[in-house]
DNA sequence: TAGTATTAAATTGTATGACAAATGAGGCAA
DNA sequence: TTGCCTCATTTGTCATACAATTTAATACTA
């Protein structure tokens, strides 16, 4: 078995004070509003030269996190202004641990996303590529009983999904998207009778999406998102 | 009145050169896969020095656009890896003209979207928010005649909409995908004809979302959407 | 006193030079 | 051929100095 860390073989200097600002910022410690210590005092207490620390800051400022003004210092920026679709702020944010509500939304996105990517999968699929969403599918019924597989199964099943509908920014909005799926599915895989009742949608979805059914694609999509997010939600109110 | 300068009122040097690398890349001056200058030798051609290129360089890497190996050198990463809804990236995508494809993409998404988000707007929409979106329908009626401001309005209002919906995720992705949008619309409201026979569209949305009936907000606004996509289409295939 | 211009201090912005660390390529030997 | 070693190239890191900008205090004037 390879390498399986998830993040760091060998990280430079600057990712680490990267990340490590990111955090901070996603865990409250600097809250929007709040000016960050200025430069030459932040570098000694992180232990870093002021170059590394203003690289690590220039990324943050380019993911929209924080701002900078002369006299007046580094600043941390509204919620608003961050790029919330970047791949590392959702990271950092899940490390952190995810807002419920924003779970919440990112199923809305779903809900809106998924069955029309369904329906131009059917309509514009390759055979190679419904292919392979079949193998998926059938592989999700393989793993049906292994709960970290599996949620890693539905994953690929939807991405590959996503592939076969042929749009470029919506496979970046869907993979950005991956991660906090992937936190929730965490949350609801509990019940574990939760993914074998799941399955009879799914190959619904795969026979439609195969059979070039645009119509049943797209509502079967529907229902099965519609699902989930009820079930995500009873387990966000659980908590 | 005021500075109108939409971007630069005293641009920093590590700004400049991010937007000017960021832009290179963009136009395919630097293809994906290419190796940048290193260094020095880039940061003198450039006129700046190592320690501006190198932020700006740092920040174009947070975007996603390059990545950075010892030895190697700095490369062009595959757009697939783009962060294409940061702000910037979309902004420099515009400056040096939106690829086809790309604004038919984001209709694609916008078509995904803007119907759910209809019905969100109608379910949970305060009563200041529906006044709001009624208001700026109107504004769109009196400036239909022309061209500039009517995109404008039409921009305006399907923000307030979005606003209504109350989903700060779906919010960023609709504010990012705002500057792409106007740039189509710029291309079919060269047909006059195009905004008064919209109006009507408008009208019953606002009308569906006033009037609390999900089911006809989110219709109409499909009915609309469709619609555009469709004069975006024919607009770009005419040139 | 009020208002305005000036000055000063604090912070980011820019430049330069030096060295460390990592990596890929080529040569060398088993 | 294969594996190891050496070396050159490039990014990574550090330190220092000074410029530019902006806010705030201060002095000055009406």
């Amino acid at each position: 078995m390879a390498k399986i860390s998830t993040s760091s073989p060998r990280q430079s200097l600057y990712e680490k004070i990267v990340r490590q600002i990111g955090l901070s910022i996603m865990s409250n410690k600097f809250k929007p509003g709040d000016v960050l210590l200025n430069e030459p005092e932040l570098s000694l207490q992180l232990n870093v030269s002021r170059s590394v620390l203003r690289e690590a800051l220039k990324m943050l400022g380019a993911k929209g996190l924080v701002a900078f003004r002369p006299r007046t210092g580094t600043r941390v920026r509204p919620r608003s202004d961050w790029n919330l679709l970047d791949p590392d702020v959702i990271a950092w944010q899940g490390e952190v641990g995810f807002e419920p509500s924003f779970l919440l939304e990112i199923c809305e996105i779903r809900l809106m996303l998924e069955p029309l990517t369904a329906r131009f999968a059917a309509t514009r699929g390759t055979a190679e590529e419904l292919a392979f969403i079949k193998d998926r599918c059938q592989h999700m019924q393989d793993v049906v009983d292994s709960t970290g597989d599996y949620i890693t199964a539905d994953l690929v099943f939807h991405n590959a999904i996503c592939i076969a509908a042929h749009n470029e920014l919506l496979q970046r909005i869907m993979g950005t998207l991956g991660p906090p799926l992937r936190a929730s599915r965490v949350v609801t895989s509990r019940v574990p009778r939760a993914n074998v009742e799941a399955m009879p949608l799914h190959w619904s979805i795969t026979g439609a999406i195969c059979n070039r059914d645009e119509q049943a694609a797209e509502e079967s999509m529907r229902q099965l998102v519609l699902s989930t997010t009820q079930d995500i939600q009873r387990a966000l109110d659980a908590l």
